[in-house]
DNA sequence: TTGTACGCGTTATCAA
DNA sequence: TTGATAACGCGTACAA
């Protein structure tokens, strides 16, 4: 093939060798039986004519292709951008490439997708989908992004959300109040049905005291806090499932005349970019999206390369950022 | 092979027949070739066994593997995800998958990503990464997206640059400034450059009222700010190469004692998330970011399907969204 | 230390 | 319409 893309033949060729001693002079594990002319030739030949190895052949011989499937609901939600980019860093610590797929929160469009990938060859998976009845690839080394599987044996790496909520609860009684309420995320998300665990127990809040969000987002989080107040509790703080619900409750907040943090203490749950920038910067949880990720990556690239390695669950800690949405409650308050 | 995965030699023996049939009967596109019996149980047996066909040998044989490889400086910039989600979703309705790398800017990292990704089986290439001097794969398809090469023979999706400066300064010009300047983005990246250049043509302002920003961050746009300001040029009004670069106006300006916008109009450029929210929120073009994705993965397939199809360069329109960083100019300003 | 030969699973070509 | 066979490029067991 001296007219397409050079294979590991031409390179032995050029060298006057035979393939199979490019081959194992080409491959670092394999190396030390090659003399070091050899290899050195061989090396050469490969520079100069831009080989590169066709990783179909290599995966057909190998059963393995260096790719990991990626999967999470939405690119544009910010809190994936960080994890997937620590997760690529992670893979590329072991040479291996990421596949990367959007399922919008679909259980039948992530089924799809991971049955793609795997058609492709894909070694392992790292999800990120956050439904907790998400299905997942039997059989393939997979690790769990963001949430944790009901059944222990699949590896997974979470922020500490509960540590979080308690951190947030114990910032808002210091201040004084004691009547805190609780817009949470999704219940079958597993981070909202986490953080709202965590929340009940810490603050030991009645149930008129918390709404639901049907999403992660604003609009979610402004519906969820007007019913919330509708309910007619007597608050003077608001716990939110994640960043986007704490900018709704800033809105329906405002839209009934009460003011953040003057009359209500508002914190989020994430620290994504620009909450810092809000009016009034919003108390949050800075979550180590990017580190999640990475050990993410390293926790699939230990389970392929050993799938009896232990299903480790990895937690990572959290930090409170106190700015300015959180205050001393008013004694005065009505 | 009863035992492992399923092959196409399991399935036709399980019919009865040979392997070559089989895969006639399986691929779409030579199943008029096969009588309508046999398809059906060819196509019975492969659902009964869970085939699911090895791309790592297909791939070999048909040099083709229904992946893109996408390339992108830095997931974690806010103008990526919408991009890449829009790519991904072009790219899925062709059946394809995408596989992401981040380059960090490094040219030397894109090399490496193009190589490696190369030597997976990937069909063509979607690259975003916008030095104007980075190389790209030759003899795949490319497309190139938020960049255009200064040789016209590569396809390219970008958003009207031009249009968008031109936008800006004539809302400017409007409201009565006549002093305009420019913090400009890096002009080793396309988009900084078509930006100053449409900046220079449509606003004819001499070059003490224009700065270039180090990097497209606040950081770069705050330290930029201070030289312009220092170089003393009477100016009512900044246009800035993309939003961070804005937001770092907001704090220089801020630290100078300056009101934006009653002392000075400030504009961005790209509509990131939240910029709505700053304050004051600020004027700005909007870029049809998940389009310009979507398209340039069209784009791409046309040009894997056909490789002497038209090396279209898409440019797509851009918005102009008023907000509240922009004012009439103070007739009484010193 | 190097060469030989085979097989991974699929598809394309050629014959029957 | 179907079967037989070769080839894609690589890695490796085995032989030299």
């Amino acid at each position: 093939m001296s007219d397409g893309v050079p294979t590991i033949k031409d390179v032995a060729d050029r060298v006057g060798v035979h393939a199979g001693t490019a081959s194992r002079a080409l491959n670092p594990a394999t190396r030390g039986k090659v003399s070091a002319r050899t290899v050195s030739r061989v090396l050469e030949a490969a520079r100069v004519l831009g080989y590169s190895p066709n990783s179909a052949a290599r995966s057909l011989r190998t059963r393995t292709s260096s790719v990991a499937g990626v999967i999470i609901p939405d690119l544009r939600n910010p809190v994936f951008p960080p994890i997937v980019r620590g997760v690529e860093d992670g893979l590329r610590e072991a040479g291996y490439l990421a596949l990367l797929g959007n399922t919008d929160g679909d259980p039948e469009r992530a089924r799809e997708l991971l049955a793609a990938m795997r058609g492709q060859r894909t070694d392992g998976f790292i999800l990120a989908t956050s439904r907790r009845d998400d299905t997942f690839s039997a059989g393939m080394p997979t690790v769990l992004v963001n949430r944790r599987a009901d059944s222990g044996s699949v590896p997974s790496v979470t922020a500490d959300n509960a540590a979080g909520v308690q951190a947030i609860v114990r910032l808002l009684t210091d201040l004084g109040h004691t009547h805190i309420g609780h817009v949470a995320g999704p219940q079958t998300l597993s981070t909202g049905w986490e953080r709202y665990r965590a929340f009940v127990a810490a603050a030991d809040a009645p149930a008129k005291r918390i709404a639901f969000a049907d999403a992660f987002s604003e609009d979610a989080g402004h519906a969820a806090t007007l019913r919330l107040l509708d309910a007619g509790p007597d608050l003077t703080a608001i716990v939110a499932g994640n960043d986007l619900i704490a900018l709704g409750c800033y809105a329906a907040l405002a839209s009934r005349g009460l003011r953040v943090p003057e009359d209500v203490s508002v914190t989020g749950f994430n620290d994504i970019p620009f909450v810092d920038r809000q009016r009034p910067a919003l108390t949050t949880v800075r979550i180590p999206h990017y580190d999640i990720g990475l050990e993410a990556a390293r926790l699939l690239m230990a389970r392929i390369g050993d799938p009896a390695a232990p299903a480790k669950r990895i937690v990572l800690p959290v930090e409170l950022v106190s700015r300015a949405s959180t205050a001393r409650r008013r004694e005065d308050r009505p």
